[in-house]
DNA sequence: CTTGGTGCAAACATTTTGCAGCACA
DNA sequence: TGTGCTGCAAAATGTTTGCACCAAG
């Protein structure tokens, strides 16, 4: 699977309800948005922050949805075709991926005592960046930070 | 396993040999420096950059060292442990690892194009984070930035 | 002897895939 | 009737562990 970076710098149309885009991505392929998908997006909605695909799957349970392991893994895909999520990497157990809004997703403030992450913006970060790039004649797409800290 | 936060704040001493540094760690607790962990460390001191156990260990066999999967994972463990080595995620697919010479451990640069890895230095990148954290009355315990680029 | 280390193979956890049956145009 | 979707269970990865045997003090 792809690195999936974070802060890709193509700007999005902010307006557009989430579920249109992953239908338009559907129907572009000839795929369907079925009741199944639906519940999963929907779930993934309302979930804030960082999730996997494990609590993703135990949520849809516990709500009642009946979706298999396979589908939600499935949609996850799908989803991250169409730029609705995008896979973090906070530790190397397992995939956390998060919503991407049309906004641009945040760095992450990592609470190596109690384990929480927090999504924070690191204002110029972006820029830093590009001109690191520039200076070896590359393309900036992207870039992921996680800031370590404890009290 | 925990985050294995990069660019950690306590500066190490550098002179020290790298294998001295691992026999102190293992005397300390008892253990002992058998030669299978010797060409371990010593595949990983000769190669640069990131490395992954499977590569290493594919290594090690090409070079003629008889050293079990196992081993290899054990002695990686005990050198995350020693703070000889580190954990980078670099995709979601399997750990990597890199050398902490006394060195602080560099930002990543990420060839999206190519897949290449090269090591780079933001200068200033950390007192962003120290400066993020001090306004939260969190310590700084380190960062990790993976910038992604192509041509 | 006792302690720890090794290799192997089995166990694990996460993610992917093959397949038979289902749903809907 | 064909196309895609689903659930299940099996497979595929990457990593860890249990165990029997080996080696060194």
């Amino acid at each position: 699977m792809s690195p999936a970076p974070a802060n890709l710098e193509a700007p999005l149309e902010i307006v557009e309800p989430l579920c249109a885009i992953f239908r338009r991505k559907l129907k572009a392929e000839g795929a369907k948005y079925t009741p199944e998908r639906a519940h999963v997006l929907d779930a993934i909605i309302r979930i804030d922050g960082l999730f996997e695909a494990d609590a993703l799957l135990e949520r849809l349970r516990k709500e009642g949805r009946r979706v298999s392991k396979a589908t939600v893994y499935r949609t996850i895909k799908l989803m991250l075709e169409a730029g609705i999520i995008q896979r973090v990497l906070v530790d190397g157990e397992q995939a956390h991926y998060q919503l991407v809004y049309g906004k641009t997703p945040g760095d992450l403030l990592v609470r190596i005592d109690e384990g929480r992450v927090e999504e924070i913006l690191v204002p110029g970060l972006a820029d830093i960046c590009r001109n690191i790039c520039k200076a070896r004649g590359l393309t900036l797409k992207g870039h992921r930070l996680q800031i370590f800290a404890s009290a």
